[in-house]
DNA sequence: ACATGTGAAACCTTTCACAGCT
DNA sequence: AGCTGTGAAAGGTTTCACATGT
């Protein structure tokens, strides 16, 4: 997660949680799309589906935001749209400097997801000085000599860090002391920062190691399934209690209870939550 | 589904959390260069400062590995990466096809951090017919025609899905369907799966969208501190408790505590102190 | 009749603090 | 003396279930 976390303490009336805040966008894209079908209301379900989250979890979310729904009827999508909206602060312009326009770099550039939530790419840095002045998704690239005016000409509070890992920190610091105070990090190192900068980091590397990491203990499961089924059979057959140990020197397989083999298959998709997504250049 | 009933089964020796699988890669990396640079053993607070985190979360989530340290002593860098490596699968090779050769496509598959972590390109694959047959990273680009051979010939059981939104439900559904049971989503769509399958999405617009939230907290937060500053001044002069309600109706300001004031100034790193400039919108 | 809004319970994660081993 | 490993406390998040309002 972030690396220099703000600390609020105090005063909990503005305080939404972070997992909520970290949803909102999800449920701003579900509106979005239900605003452009002209959709006038949408109820907690149905939007909770659409967003792929549970209901009472959205209705929880929306509740600290205020109540802006209306019982036995469900939500306004236009109202919705606002007030998410404006409590991101996406109401308002937020000029993005991206810096190192590799391959990442300029897919990031011609995002388009960018330029329709308020976001708007002010500058494009290379410190390849080949690079400099060639055109990428319309804008010029510049040398990492104009970072600083760049960043003060523009107002620039948001950085994208898309450089290779070795040169990432620099970046940072130059960015810090130019006044940017969040900053997005694709590559793969830990970032120092001062208090009262945000980071968050996207690493394409870790999000596959998670999903390595199930997918290892699925086909593990596959044959603790058999085992658990066996000893269900067994303990059915004989009215005995099923125990067992700890599985004995490690490896892959692990204890489970019998009545472990349902809950198994439970796993489903779509797990954001926890955040903590990923990327990197080469 | 069915089963309504809480039934949380006793055994649980192998469940390490998410949490802590989620950092498992960070210390992993932490790790890989302590390693390059021969170093024997490490402080679990050297590693912690090197992964980010701080040193009992690290800790708690080494004891969900087994007990691989040395009171007194620290951790064994070698043994510690072959541990970390092995719990997340990453001590076998997982063959992974990328679907959507596009910017962000082609910036994956030449992304380098694939191959050191046991992660393979089995192929690229896109629906464009200019596509196909084009080199990129040094692979060649697959019709989308191919994707079910591909998976199958090659055992790949994880996709990377980098198409736009309007195409990626209709090629997780042919991923899942030829066998591959964990999906990398880098389009802004939730995506259905049956149970089984895992999803995890990277979502560029979503962690700018977050950022945002915080970056307009902060502006509000100086405005707070001006507050604080003179309410505290104020408190100061006549000995009085300083109390407030909640801000009236709304806006972008809320109490805060005088006490917040020094904490909020409290920046650790060497960065000047000076500015935190406003955004200042166009 | 229906869907929101929310206390309370359940669950998960982080942090504390120190016993226990080297 | 130093550092790991871990119960226990604290904090945060999700889920439940129903009172409340339309």
């Amino acid at each position: 997660m972030a690396t220099g976390r703000t600390h609020r303490t105090a005063t909990r009336s503005r305080g939404i949680p972070e997992a909520t805040v970290a949803r909102l966008p999800l449920y701003l894209r579900a509106l979005t799309a239900l605003s452009e079908r002209s959709v006038p209301t949408v109820s907690s379900e149905e939007l909770a589906t659409a967003a792929g989250v549970n209901s009472a979890k959205l209705r929880k979310d929306f509740s600290y935001l205020g109540s802006y729904g209306t019982r036995g009827v469900g939500y306004d999508v236009e109202y919705l749209v606002y007030q998410i909206s404006r409590e991101l602060g996406l109401t308002q312009d937020w000029p993005v400097v991206i810096v190192g326009i590799g391959n990442l770099g300029a897919a990031l550039a011609g995002y388009g997801g960018f330029a329709s939530r308020g976001f708007r790419v002010a500058g494009l840095i290379d410190a390849d000085r080949a690079m400099t002045g060639k055109q990428v998704a319309g804008l010029t690239v510049r040398h990492t000599d104009e970072l600083e005016p760049l960043i003060k000409e523009s107002g620039v509070s948001i950085g994208v860090i898309a450089t290779p890992a070795g040169a990432a920190q620099a970046v940072c610091n130059r960015l810090v002391e130019a006044g940017v105070t969040s900053i997005l990090n694709f590559a793969p190192t830990v970032l120092n920062v001062p208090d009262g900068v945000d980071v968050r980091k996207v690493d394409l590397s870790i999000e596959l190691q998670i999903l390595a990491f199930h997918e290892q203990r699925k086909a593990g499961e596959e044959a603790e399934l058999r085992d658990a089924e066996a000893a269900a059979a067994a303990a059915a057959a004989q009215s005995g209690a099923v125990e067992r140990g700890t599985a004995g020197t490690a490896g892959t397989a692990a204890g489970t209870a019998a009545g472990n083999a349902a809950a198994a298959k439970k796993r489903t998709g779509q797990g954001p939550d926890g955040d903590v997504p990923a990327v990197m250049p080469a």
